[in-house]
DNA sequence: ATGCTCGTTGACTGACGAGTCAATCTGGCT
DNA sequence: AGCCAGATTGACTCGTCAGTCAACGAGCAT
Protein backbone atom coordinates (compact mmCIF):
# COMPACT_ATOMS: atom_id res chain seq x y z
CA UNK A 1 0.00 0.00 0.00
CA UNK A 2 2.85 2.63 1.31
CA UNK A 3 6.06 2.07 -0.53
CA UNK A 4 9.82 2.24 1.10
CA UNK A 5 10.12 5.64 2.65
CA UNK A 6 12.33 8.13 1.47
CA UNK A 7 15.91 7.60 3.59
CA UNK A 8 15.64 9.49 7.02
CA UNK A 9 12.07 9.73 6.96
CA UNK A 10 10.50 7.76 9.74
CA UNK A 11 8.22 4.80 8.63
CA UNK A 12 5.23 5.75 9.71
CA UNK A 13 3.53 1.81 8.96
CA UNK A 14 6.44 0.39 10.98
CA UNK A 15 6.00 2.68 13.47
CA UNK A 16 2.24 1.68 13.96
CA UNK A 17 2.96 -1.77 13.88
CA UNK A 18 5.30 -1.55 16.83
CA UNK A 19 2.32 0.39 18.54
CA UNK A 20 -0.16 -2.43 17.96
CA UNK A 21 2.22 -4.38 19.56
CA UNK A 22 2.87 -2.48 22.49
CA UNK A 23 -1.01 -1.90 23.12
CA UNK A 24 -2.08 -5.24 22.08
CA UNK A 25 0.15 -6.78 24.52
CA UNK A 26 -0.56 -4.68 27.21
CA UNK A 27 -3.89 -4.42 27.05
CA UNK A 28 -5.31 -7.26 24.74
CA UNK A 29 -6.80 -7.34 21.11
CA UNK A 30 -10.69 -6.96 22.34
CA UNK A 31 -9.62 -4.65 25.14
CA UNK A 32 -8.26 -1.51 23.26
CA UNK A 33 -9.42 1.09 20.46
CA UNK A 34 -7.36 1.91 17.53
CA UNK A 35 -7.39 5.28 18.74
CA UNK A 36 -4.95 3.44 21.78
CA UNK A 37 -2.75 2.31 18.94
CA UNK A 38 -2.70 5.59 17.32
CA UNK A 39 -1.61 7.33 20.38
CA UNK A 40 1.00 5.04 20.98
CA UNK A 41 2.17 5.49 18.19
CA UNK A 42 1.61 9.31 18.04
CA UNK A 43 0.18 9.45 14.91
CA UNK A 44 -2.97 10.52 13.93
CA UNK A 45 -6.46 8.02 14.22
CA UNK A 46 -6.98 8.37 10.17
CA UNK A 47 -3.53 7.49 9.68
CA UNK A 48 -3.69 3.92 10.83
CA UNK A 49 -6.90 3.48 8.26
CA UNK A 50 -4.57 4.45 5.69
CA UNK A 51 -1.80 2.03 6.46
CA UNK A 52 -4.44 -0.83 7.27
CA UNK A 53 -7.88 -1.92 6.73
CA UNK A 54 -9.45 -2.57 10.07
CA UNK A 55 -8.09 -3.24 13.56
CA UNK A 56 -7.45 -7.18 12.41
CA UNK A 57 -5.22 -6.68 9.61
CA UNK A 58 -2.59 -5.38 11.56
CA UNK A 59 -2.81 -8.20 14.18
CA UNK A 60 -2.94 -10.52 10.81
CA UNK A 61 0.37 -9.03 9.93
CA UNK A 62 2.15 -9.06 13.18
CA UNK A 63 0.86 -12.59 13.00
CA UNK A 64 1.85 -13.67 9.73
CA UNK A 65 5.03 -12.25 9.70
CA UNK A 66 6.71 -13.55 12.80
CA UNK A 67 4.74 -16.96 12.51
CA UNK A 68 6.62 -17.91 9.03
CA UNK A 69 10.01 -16.57 10.34
CA UNK A 70 9.29 -19.46 13.09
CA UNK A 71 8.24 -21.96 10.03
CA UNK A 72 11.40 -21.44 8.16
CA UNK A 73 13.48 -21.43 11.41
CA UNK A 74 12.17 -24.95 12.05
CA UNK A 75 12.57 -26.16 8.67
CA UNK A 76 16.37 -25.19 8.55
CA UNK A 77 16.62 -26.75 11.86
CA UNK A 78 15.02 -30.09 10.64
CA UNK A 79 17.75 -30.07 7.70
CA UNK A 80 20.63 -30.29 9.62
CA UNK A 81 20.94 -34.06 9.36
CA UNK A 82 24.27 -33.60 11.62
CA UNK A 83 21.70 -33.35 14.59
CA UNK A 84 20.56 -35.58 16.70
CA UNK A 85 16.89 -35.51 17.15
CA UNK A 86 16.84 -34.23 20.62
CA UNK A 87 19.68 -31.62 19.85
CA UNK A 88 16.93 -30.71 17.02
CA UNK A 89 14.01 -30.29 19.19
CA UNK A 90 16.66 -28.55 21.34
CA UNK A 91 17.11 -26.04 18.30
CA UNK A 92 13.36 -25.50 17.97
CA UNK A 93 12.77 -25.12 21.62
CA UNK A 94 15.32 -22.50 21.97
CA UNK A 95 14.11 -20.47 18.76
CA UNK A 96 10.93 -19.98 20.35
CA UNK A 97 12.29 -19.61 23.58
CA UNK A 98 14.46 -16.34 22.42
CA UNK A 99 11.94 -15.06 20.53
CA UNK A 100 10.08 -14.16 23.68
CA UNK A 101 13.03 -13.39 25.15
CA UNK A 102 14.13 -10.80 22.59
CA UNK A 103 10.02 -9.71 21.46
CA UNK A 104 8.31 -10.65 24.72
CA UNK A 105 5.41 -8.32 23.43
CA UNK A 106 5.35 -9.76 19.88
CA UNK A 107 5.20 -13.66 21.67
CA UNK A 108 2.20 -12.61 24.15
CA UNK A 109 0.62 -11.15 21.13
CA UNK A 110 0.92 -13.88 19.48
CA UNK A 111 -0.01 -16.47 21.39
CA UNK A 112 -2.77 -14.96 23.39
CA UNK A 113 -4.37 -13.40 20.42
CA UNK A 114 -3.74 -15.88 17.74
CA UNK A 115 -2.71 -19.27 18.56
CA UNK A 116 -4.53 -19.76 21.76
CA UNK A 117 -8.05 -18.14 20.85
CA UNK A 118 -9.99 -20.95 18.92
CA UNK A 119 -13.06 -18.49 18.81
CA UNK A 120 -11.79 -15.94 16.63
CA UNK A 121 -7.88 -15.57 15.16
CA UNK A 122 -6.58 -18.96 16.07
CA UNK A 123 -9.44 -20.22 13.43
CA UNK A 124 -8.40 -18.14 10.75
CA UNK A 125 -4.82 -18.79 10.64
CA UNK A 126 -5.00 -22.40 11.58
CA UNK A 127 -3.45 -23.56 8.48
CA UNK A 128 -0.18 -21.76 9.49
CA UNK A 129 -0.32 -22.65 12.96
CA UNK A 130 -0.80 -26.73 12.14
CA UNK A 131 1.61 -25.92 9.55
CA UNK A 132 4.33 -25.68 12.75
CA UNK A 133 2.70 -28.34 14.70
CA UNK A 134 3.63 -30.71 11.82
CA UNK A 135 7.34 -29.60 11.17
CA UNK A 136 7.95 -30.47 14.16
CA UNK A 137 6.06 -33.60 13.75
CA UNK A 138 8.45 -34.40 10.72
CA UNK A 139 11.24 -33.90 13.56
CA UNK A 140 9.98 -36.66 15.90
CA UNK A 141 8.76 -38.69 12.74
CA UNK A 142 12.35 -39.39 11.33
CA UNK A 143 13.47 -39.94 14.96
CA UNK A 144 11.04 -42.94 15.08
CA UNK A 145 12.13 -44.06 11.98
CA UNK A 146 15.33 -44.38 12.86
CA UNK A 147 14.71 -45.95 16.11
CA UNK A 148 15.49 -43.47 18.44
CA UNK A 149 12.36 -42.07 19.89
CA UNK A 150 9.13 -44.82 20.87
CA UNK A 151 7.21 -46.10 17.81
CA UNK A 152 3.89 -46.55 19.83
CA UNK A 153 3.93 -42.49 20.46
CA UNK A 154 2.77 -41.08 17.47
CA UNK A 155 4.49 -37.98 15.52
CA UNK A 156 1.81 -35.97 15.61
CA UNK A 157 0.34 -36.75 19.37
CA UNK A 158 4.39 -36.21 20.53
CA UNK A 159 4.68 -33.02 18.76
CA UNK A 160 1.24 -31.77 20.28
CA UNK A 161 2.97 -32.15 23.53
CA UNK A 162 5.73 -30.70 22.58
CA UNK A 163 4.51 -27.53 21.50
CA UNK A 164 2.15 -27.44 24.36
CA UNK A 165 4.76 -27.46 27.57
CA UNK A 166 6.71 -24.89 25.37
CA UNK A 167 3.69 -22.44 24.82
CA UNK A 168 2.41 -23.27 28.27
CA UNK A 169 6.27 -22.02 29.72
CA UNK A 170 5.46 -19.32 27.88
CA UNK A 171 2.40 -19.04 29.11
CA UNK A 172 3.73 -19.43 32.66
CA UNK A 173 5.76 -15.98 31.53
CA UNK A 174 3.27 -14.08 30.36
CA UNK A 175 1.22 -14.68 33.09
CA UNK A 176 4.53 -13.83 35.52
CA UNK A 177 3.95 -17.28 36.90
CA UNK A 178 7.71 -18.21 36.13
CA UNK A 179 10.58 -16.03 36.88
CA UNK A 180 12.02 -14.38 34.06
CA UNK A 181 15.89 -13.94 34.06
CA UNK A 182 18.16 -15.09 31.51
CA UNK A 183 19.30 -17.89 33.41
CA UNK A 184 15.92 -19.64 33.66
CA UNK A 185 15.24 -19.36 29.91
CA UNK A 186 18.76 -21.24 29.06
CA UNK A 187 17.39 -23.79 31.60
CA UNK A 188 14.17 -24.10 30.13
CA UNK A 189 15.51 -25.09 26.78
CA UNK A 190 17.42 -27.74 28.34
CA UNK A 191 14.92 -29.06 31.00
CA UNK A 192 11.55 -28.82 28.45
CA UNK A 193 13.83 -31.11 25.75
CA UNK A 194 14.80 -33.34 28.98
CA UNK A 195 11.28 -33.37 30.18
CA UNK A 196 9.88 -34.56 26.92
CA UNK A 197 12.50 -36.60 25.22
CA UNK A 198 14.05 -38.04 28.49
CA UNK A 199 11.17 -38.01 30.41
CA UNK A 200 10.28 -37.12 34.70
CA UNK A 201 10.90 -40.53 35.99
CA UNK A 202 14.34 -41.64 36.44
CA UNK A 203 15.85 -43.96 33.98
CA UNK A 204 16.54 -47.51 34.62
CA UNK A 205 20.57 -47.25 33.64
CA UNK A 206 21.31 -43.85 35.96
CA UNK A 207 23.35 -40.87 33.55
CA UNK A 208 22.94 -39.13 36.97
CA UNK A 209 23.66 -40.84 39.96
CA UNK A 210 21.15 -41.33 43.14
CA UNK A 211 21.37 -38.25 45.67
CA UNK A 212 21.90 -38.27 48.80
CA UNK A 213 20.71 -36.08 51.55
CA UNK B 1 -30.06 -14.86 44.31
CA UNK B 2 -32.80 -17.17 43.52
CA UNK B 3 -34.06 -20.18 45.82
CA UNK B 4 -34.74 -23.52 44.48
CA UNK B 5 -37.30 -24.05 42.21
CA UNK B 6 -40.27 -25.99 42.64
CA UNK B 7 -40.32 -29.61 41.92
CA UNK B 8 -41.43 -29.67 38.58
CA UNK B 9 -40.49 -25.81 37.61
CA UNK B 10 -38.03 -25.81 35.38
CA UNK B 11 -34.61 -24.19 36.92
CA UNK B 12 -34.44 -21.36 34.69
CA UNK B 13 -30.68 -19.89 36.25
CA UNK B 14 -29.51 -23.35 35.04
CA UNK B 15 -31.51 -23.29 31.68
CA UNK B 16 -29.35 -20.08 31.13
CA UNK B 17 -26.25 -21.16 31.94
CA UNK B 18 -26.29 -24.32 30.18
CA UNK B 19 -27.36 -22.10 27.08
CA UNK B 20 -24.55 -20.13 28.19
CA UNK B 21 -22.34 -22.83 27.27
CA UNK B 22 -23.67 -23.75 24.24
CA UNK B 23 -23.47 -20.35 22.90
CA UNK B 24 -20.22 -19.10 24.36
CA UNK B 25 -18.30 -22.45 22.50
CA UNK B 26 -20.07 -21.98 19.43
CA UNK B 27 -19.42 -18.00 18.90
CA UNK B 28 -17.02 -16.98 21.98
CA UNK B 29 -17.87 -15.05 24.57
CA UNK B 30 -16.69 -11.66 22.50
CA UNK B 31 -18.20 -12.51 19.59
CA UNK B 32 -21.69 -13.37 21.19
CA UNK B 33 -24.37 -11.03 22.27
CA UNK B 34 -26.49 -11.73 25.51
CA UNK B 35 -29.53 -12.38 23.62
CA UNK B 36 -27.85 -14.82 21.45
CA UNK B 37 -27.67 -16.38 25.26
CA UNK B 38 -31.13 -15.49 26.00
CA UNK B 39 -32.55 -17.06 22.44
CA UNK B 40 -30.72 -20.09 23.24
CA UNK B 41 -32.40 -21.10 26.00
CA UNK B 42 -35.92 -19.77 25.15
CA UNK B 43 -35.84 -17.25 27.20
CA UNK B 44 -36.56 -13.30 27.34
CA UNK B 45 -33.95 -11.19 27.21
CA UNK B 46 -34.52 -9.63 30.47
CA UNK B 47 -34.82 -12.92 32.30
CA UNK B 48 -30.54 -13.77 31.98
CA UNK B 49 -29.68 -10.08 33.93
CA UNK B 50 -32.64 -11.01 36.33
CA UNK B 51 -30.29 -14.20 37.51
CA UNK B 52 -27.05 -13.00 36.67
CA UNK B 53 -25.46 -9.50 37.12
CA UNK B 54 -23.68 -9.15 34.01
CA UNK B 55 -22.93 -11.21 30.53
CA UNK B 56 -19.44 -11.81 32.33
CA UNK B 57 -20.73 -13.23 35.70
CA UNK B 58 -22.05 -16.14 33.46
CA UNK B 59 -18.83 -17.22 32.37
CA UNK B 60 -17.44 -16.46 36.02
CA UNK B 61 -20.12 -18.84 37.31
CA UNK B 62 -19.07 -21.94 34.61
CA UNK B 63 -15.55 -21.23 34.96
CA UNK B 64 -15.59 -21.76 38.96
CA UNK B 65 -17.92 -24.12 39.07
CA UNK B 66 -16.14 -26.61 37.05
CA UNK B 67 -12.91 -25.79 37.90
CA UNK B 68 -13.42 -26.49 41.75
CA UNK B 69 -14.06 -30.19 40.59
CA UNK B 70 -10.95 -30.38 38.66
CA UNK B 71 -9.04 -28.79 42.21
CA UNK B 72 -10.68 -31.52 44.58
CA UNK B 73 -10.14 -34.41 41.95
CA UNK B 74 -6.96 -33.83 41.78
CA UNK B 75 -6.31 -33.18 45.12
CA UNK B 76 -8.33 -36.34 45.95
CA UNK B 77 -6.33 -38.64 43.70
CA UNK B 78 -3.09 -36.91 45.38
CA UNK B 79 -4.02 -38.41 48.14
CA UNK B 80 -4.28 -41.85 47.10
CA UNK B 81 -0.70 -43.28 48.45
CA UNK B 82 -1.31 -46.50 47.14
CA UNK B 83 -0.96 -44.74 43.63
CA UNK B 84 3.01 -44.69 41.93
CA UNK B 85 3.31 -41.29 40.96
CA UNK B 86 2.84 -42.08 37.68
CA UNK B 87 -0.42 -43.78 37.93
CA UNK B 88 -1.27 -40.61 39.65
CA UNK B 89 -0.40 -38.17 36.44
CA UNK B 90 -2.24 -40.74 34.33
CA UNK B 91 -5.09 -40.38 36.79
CA UNK B 92 -5.01 -36.51 36.57
CA UNK B 93 -4.53 -36.29 32.79
CA UNK B 94 -7.98 -39.20 32.86
CA UNK B 95 -10.04 -36.75 34.36
CA UNK B 96 -9.28 -33.88 32.40
CA UNK B 97 -9.84 -35.62 29.58
CA UNK B 98 -13.15 -37.28 30.23
CA UNK B 99 -14.16 -34.01 31.20
CA UNK B 100 -13.75 -32.96 27.78
CA UNK B 101 -14.93 -36.02 26.30
CA UNK B 102 -18.13 -35.58 28.16
CA UNK B 103 -18.97 -31.93 28.32
CA UNK B 104 -16.90 -30.38 25.31
CA UNK B 105 -18.67 -27.53 25.64
CA UNK B 106 -17.94 -26.69 28.76
CA UNK B 107 -14.00 -26.83 28.63
CA UNK B 108 -13.49 -25.51 25.34
CA UNK B 109 -15.35 -22.52 26.71
CA UNK B 110 -13.57 -23.16 30.08
CA UNK B 111 -9.81 -23.23 28.44
CA UNK B 112 -10.60 -20.96 25.36
CA UNK B 113 -12.06 -17.89 27.29
CA UNK B 114 -10.45 -18.37 30.95
CA UNK B 115 -7.25 -20.75 30.84
CA UNK B 116 -5.91 -19.41 27.98
CA UNK B 117 -7.08 -15.80 28.14
CA UNK B 118 -4.00 -14.07 29.30
CA UNK B 119 -5.76 -10.50 28.65
CA UNK B 120 -9.17 -11.10 30.30
CA UNK B 121 -10.36 -13.83 32.17
CA UNK B 122 -7.25 -15.36 32.75
CA UNK B 123 -6.24 -12.41 34.86
CA UNK B 124 -9.49 -12.45 36.87
CA UNK B 125 -8.54 -16.08 37.46
CA UNK B 126 -5.25 -16.60 37.75
CA UNK B 127 -5.07 -17.60 41.49
CA UNK B 128 -7.28 -20.84 40.74
CA UNK B 129 -6.05 -21.22 37.37
CA UNK B 130 -2.13 -21.31 39.41
CA UNK B 131 -3.83 -23.71 42.40
CA UNK B 132 -4.23 -26.29 39.79
CA UNK B 133 -0.77 -26.48 38.61
CA UNK B 134 0.23 -26.16 42.49
CA UNK B 135 -1.20 -29.21 43.00
CA UNK B 136 -0.04 -30.99 40.40
CA UNK B 137 3.30 -29.90 41.27
CA UNK B 138 2.78 -31.47 44.57
CA UNK B 139 2.16 -34.95 43.05
CA UNK B 140 6.08 -34.37 41.22
CA UNK B 141 7.38 -33.13 43.77
CA UNK B 142 6.59 -36.18 46.01
CA UNK B 143 7.64 -38.19 42.89
CA UNK B 144 11.27 -36.54 43.55
CA UNK B 145 11.75 -36.68 46.84
CA UNK B 146 10.78 -40.78 46.68
CA UNK B 147 13.82 -40.78 43.90
CA UNK B 148 11.09 -41.58 41.13
CA UNK B 149 11.16 -38.96 39.38
CA UNK B 150 14.39 -36.73 38.11
CA UNK B 151 16.24 -34.55 40.82
CA UNK B 152 17.11 -31.95 37.95
CA UNK B 153 13.83 -31.22 37.01
CA UNK B 154 11.90 -28.68 39.54
CA UNK B 155 8.26 -29.92 39.86
CA UNK B 156 6.67 -26.50 39.11
CA UNK B 157 8.74 -26.74 35.88
CA UNK B 158 7.18 -30.56 35.49
CA UNK B 159 3.85 -29.70 36.17
CA UNK B 160 3.79 -26.63 33.70
CA UNK B 161 4.73 -29.16 30.75
CA UNK B 162 2.53 -31.79 32.10
CA UNK B 163 -0.41 -29.53 32.17
CA UNK B 164 0.64 -27.68 29.04
CA UNK B 165 0.87 -30.95 27.11
CA UNK B 166 -2.38 -32.01 27.82
CA UNK B 167 -4.11 -28.48 27.55
CA UNK B 168 -2.62 -29.03 23.95
CA UNK B 169 -4.37 -32.04 22.94
CA UNK B 170 -7.43 -30.33 24.37
CA UNK B 171 -6.97 -27.63 21.94
CA UNK B 172 -5.94 -29.97 19.31
CA UNK B 173 -9.62 -31.80 19.70
CA UNK B 174 -11.19 -28.51 19.94
CA UNK B 175 -9.77 -27.17 16.73
CA UNK B 176 -10.54 -30.68 14.80
CA UNK B 177 -6.78 -31.38 14.23
CA UNK B 178 -7.07 -34.57 16.83
CA UNK B 179 -9.34 -37.27 15.68
CA UNK B 180 -12.15 -37.04 18.59
CA UNK B 181 -12.93 -41.29 18.54
CA UNK B 182 -13.41 -43.06 22.29
CA UNK B 183 -10.10 -45.29 21.67
CA UNK B 184 -8.74 -41.20 21.24
CA UNK B 185 -9.25 -40.35 24.27
CA UNK B 186 -8.47 -43.67 26.15
CA UNK B 187 -5.01 -44.12 23.83
CA UNK B 188 -4.30 -40.23 25.04
CA UNK B 189 -4.23 -40.78 28.71
CA UNK B 190 -1.87 -43.10 28.60
CA UNK B 191 0.26 -41.73 25.58
CA UNK B 192 0.22 -38.23 27.27
CA UNK B 193 1.59 -39.80 30.40
CA UNK B 194 4.14 -41.83 28.51
CA UNK B 195 5.59 -39.10 26.66
CA UNK B 196 5.83 -37.00 29.67
CA UNK B 197 6.84 -39.44 32.59
CA UNK B 198 8.97 -42.20 30.53
CA UNK B 199 9.88 -39.90 27.77
CA UNK B 200 10.15 -39.80 24.01
CA UNK B 201 13.33 -41.39 23.36
CA UNK B 202 13.90 -45.12 23.62
CA UNK B 203 15.05 -46.23 26.57
CA UNK B 204 18.42 -47.96 27.41
CA UNK B 205 17.27 -51.25 28.60
CA UNK B 206 14.23 -51.38 26.15
CA UNK B 207 10.34 -52.52 28.60
CA UNK B 208 9.20 -53.05 24.92
CA UNK B 209 11.48 -55.18 22.53
CA UNK B 210 12.53 -53.32 19.15
CA UNK B 211 10.08 -53.30 16.17
CA UNK B 212 10.25 -55.46 13.09
CA UNK B 213 9.49 -54.14 10.25
C1' DA C 1 -61.49 -11.37 45.33
C1' DT C 2 -57.80 -8.67 46.78
C1' DG C 3 -53.27 -7.81 47.30
C1' DC C 4 -48.47 -9.30 47.59
C1' DT C 5 -44.22 -11.18 45.82
C1' DC C 6 -41.39 -12.86 42.67
C1' DG C 7 -40.72 -14.43 37.84
C1' DT C 8 -40.91 -12.84 33.27
C1' DT C 9 -41.15 -9.81 29.24
C1' DG C 10 -38.99 -6.99 25.48
C1' DA C 11 -38.71 -2.19 23.99
C1' DC C 12 -35.62 1.28 25.03
C1' DT C 13 -31.32 3.97 26.28
C1' DG C 14 -26.77 5.26 26.41
C1' DA C 15 -22.08 4.45 25.68
C1' DC C 16 -18.72 3.02 23.06
C1' DG C 17 -15.67 2.44 19.27
C1' DA C 18 -14.65 0.95 14.32
C1' DG C 19 -14.37 2.96 10.20
C1' DT C 20 -15.22 7.34 6.93
C1' DC C 21 -14.12 11.51 4.76
C1' DA C 22 -13.38 16.19 3.56
C1' DA C 23 -9.98 19.31 4.69
C1' DT C 24 -5.16 20.42 5.38
C1' DC C 25 -0.30 19.82 4.93
C1' DT C 26 4.22 18.61 2.68
C1' DG C 27 7.63 18.13 -0.56
C1' DG C 28 8.83 17.48 -5.22
C1' DC C 29 8.48 18.98 -9.87
C1' DT C 30 7.97 22.46 -13.72
C1' DA D 1 4.75 30.76 -8.10
C1' DG D 2 1.63 27.11 -9.13
C1' DC D 3 0.36 22.36 -9.35
C1' DC D 4 0.01 17.57 -8.03
C1' DA D 5 0.19 13.21 -5.34
C1' DG D 6 0.44 11.24 -1.43
C1' DA D 7 0.65 11.82 3.73
C1' DT D 8 -1.73 13.37 7.67
C1' DT D 9 -5.43 15.15 10.49
C1' DG D 10 -9.48 14.50 13.69
C1' DA D 11 -14.42 15.41 13.91
C1' DC D 12 -18.16 12.84 12.62
C1' DT D 13 -21.30 8.84 11.45
C1' DC D 14 -23.48 4.82 12.33
C1' DG D 15 -24.25 0.24 13.91
C1' DT D 16 -23.97 -2.56 17.80
C1' DC D 17 -24.88 -4.29 22.29
C1' DA D 18 -24.74 -4.39 27.42
C1' DG D 19 -27.57 -3.21 30.72
C1' DT D 20 -32.28 -0.81 32.44
C1' DC D 21 -36.95 -0.51 33.54
C1' DA D 22 -41.83 -0.19 33.58
C1' DA D 23 -45.31 -3.25 32.79
C1' DC D 24 -47.46 -7.72 32.92
C1' DG D 25 -48.37 -12.52 34.78
C1' DA D 26 -48.79 -16.42 37.95
C1' DG D 27 -49.08 -18.47 42.17
C1' DC D 28 -50.27 -17.99 46.95
C1' DA D 29 -51.96 -16.32 51.30
C1' DT D 30 -55.68 -14.21 53.82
Amino acid sequence: MAAAPRPGAVDKRRLILDAAITVFARQGFHHCRVSDVADEAGVAYGLVYHYFDSKEEMLNELFLERWQIMLDAIGEIDGRDELAPREKLHQVAGFIIDSYRHEPDLMKVIIVEVTRAANSFGRLHLEKIREAYAKIAQIVESARQDGTFKQDISAQFAAMCFYGAIEQLLSGWIFDLLPQTEEEFERAKTLVVEAICGGLEVSPSPTTPAVSG
